[in-house]
DNA sequence: TCACCAGCCTAAACCGGTTTAGAGGAAACT
DNA sequence: AGTTTCCTCTAAACCGGTTTAGGCTGGTGA
């Protein structure tokens, strides 16, 4: 049996095909009777609207895109992901939208992502993650007519900015730490080339200074857990090796836990170490992980409600979520004396 | 500036609309000279096909869906699906088909992700993973007219399978642990209703009974960290508790491997660890966890592949993929004497 | 009484492709 | 020479919606 169309419920409620998309669309000038009747008569025969056929009228496609630029790897071993666009797509399939995801595995095959799914007008707007210093796709995707929304602030950008304070997370650990009596901090920090990695890091130093303490031990990594690992090593190969450690994520962090463990360390004791994120793994590894807790489905409704309105109105606003928490768990304590 | 039509093609290259559709889709009936014309004028003007007209005459959408009904958290911890879907995407892309994402939070919702994927032609085919006993998708599908694609092999479905025998792995870890002297060997399983829980644990059965020891110390749970680690305490309260565990996945396995130090024991000696996808991670925990590797990636690229060729050629061959192999790394030992 | 307007509705154009039916010319066959 | 066939090409219909322009009716104000 044919899908039925516009036509088939515009003959069985005796209007015209105009009037039955009126109604679909609550537009004015379509009797309160004649609405409810077509209404009636199209979810009776089991009518939706071809997506295909709309966009073709409206230049709209009814769906997101989310490209992601980054090895699989260490997509794989960061929670963020799949919580974040599970909030998405709540928002999106309330709304009938739908959620065209890319992984691409260099920069240059990212910006040939957006520009295919412009050109085919896959999408009608896209959510802009892992910003990047001097990022340039807020250019190219003005550039390219793409309404989009970025997750943090960028500088030069006139696309809406979804923003949580990961700050917070990061001088809540050194707070912590400090207040445990710790002196000697190292920070293994994200890459300074991505935003949130360099944001990390400006709070570590920050809540170090605020401490008055030194916090110029910090290693720059890629976010992997082999590269955590090899930091720590590094860490804790000085001659006088840091009492605790504040790593940028948790894969980092359990790492670091198990370089500090082959070493014979007792963890927290001789080691303290905090993690970033919260991941669901990080209250079972041994100690528990002291972890400064995001959360990604927030971000991901509140992106995915900033993008719709930014496609629908033109303009949104900036959104500011509230800050990370710190989860206090078994992995810090005061140093040894 | 307008973005260029089939017209404007036509009209630049002197010839007729139909012509220029003809080339662009590699159809007899163009001379050599004229098509090469066409293609030249095309990329020379900028000119790309727009999705959804051509989705309206073709009725097809260009895009296939993935989805996935599952916690959040615990698909955050699973390192299988970045690369998955890395893998999907590779193919999908050269072919200029674009991946719809769908995360839900119930076995209902998915099946009415389904239904409106389906009713608005938003994907000419879905991917269909955590396979279910008993899983009412593949007559679903069918019903829906949808052309699917399974991960393993499930009973009644008459849609392509691509498989990967992931029993291999479990079978390794198996004579691994036998080899090294143990006998006392217990699995912390998936849950059974799905497939490759169920699998993984016939397989943990039936090495078991070839090495000729018990495989009757198996316990459920639901793949997550926490459920993981209640198996393990579990495991190790029983008067003679295992000298060995296999676990069905990684998270489970390294929260396993928490517990274990969060008794004092010490590992690999008092007990033995295996888990299940060799994740990033695996290799960075204290012990380096033996682990069953996976290709994910490779998963993917086959069943986009398997997936197309159904959709252009209405059937498509059953893949078998090389099965994983065993990772032994420092979480297993010869247990005391 | 007539002009005007508001409310409800429809015909037809349009979005940008694909596909069908068939035209025209040259080569090949009878 | 006449017919057939092949090759190249085109006009027009079609996919299923949205949108524009305007028609008809009945009520209101001058």
């Amino acid at each position: 049996m044919r899908k039925p169309t516009i036509l088939d419920v515009a003959r069985e409620a005796r209007v015209s095909k105009t009037l039955v998309s009126f109604a679909l669309n609550d537009r004015p000038g379509v009797s309160h009777e004649t609405r409810d009747r077509i209404l009636e008569v199209a979810s009776r025969i089991g009518y939706s609207r071809s997506v295909s056929a709309r966009s073709l009228s409206t230049n709209r496609s009814y769906a997101v895109g989310l490209v992601m630029a980054r090895d699989p790897q260490v997509i794989a071993a960061d929670p963020f992901f799949p919580s974040f666009i599970a909030g998405v797509e709540r928002v999106l399939s309330e709304r009938g939208l739908v959620l065209v995801l890319s992984f691409v595995e260099s920069v240059e095959a990212e910006a040939a992502s957006y520009r295919t799914l412009a050109a085919d007008r896959r999408v009608d707007g896209v959510l802009v993650t892992d910003l990047r210093e001097d990022d340039p796709r807020p250019a190219l995707l003005t550039d390219l007519g793409l309404p989009a929304v970025t997750l943090g602030r960028v500088a030069g950008s006139v696309a809406p900015a979804v923003v949580m304070d990961d700050t917070d997370g990061i001088t809540q650990a050194v707070a912590h730490l400090v207040e445990a009596g710790h002196r000697d901090i190292a920070h293994v920090a994200g890459p300074t080339h991505l935003l949130h990695g360099a944001r990390r890091r400006a709070a570590f130093v920050a809540a170090c200074k605020a401490a008055g303490i030194s916090g110029d031990r910090v290693v720059e990594t890629d976010f992997s857990a082999g590269r955590g690992a090899e930091a720590t090593e590094h860490l804790l190969d000085a001659s006088v090796p840091p009492t605790a450690i504040v790593f940028a994520n948790d894969p980092m962090a359990i790492a670091g836990m198990g370089i500090a463990h082959s070493r014979g360390l007792r963890l927290p004791d001789d080691l303290s170490v905090t993690g970033f994120d919260d991941s669901d793994i990080a209250a079972h590894v041994f100690p528990a992980l002291t972890s400064a807790r995001t959360r990604p489905a927030r971000w991901g409704e509140a992106a995915a409600g900033a993008l719709l309105d930014l496609i629908e109105n033109g303009s949104a606003p900036d959104v500011d979520l509230e800050p990370a928490g710190l989860v206090v768990r078994k992995s810090t304590a005061p140093p040894r004396p």
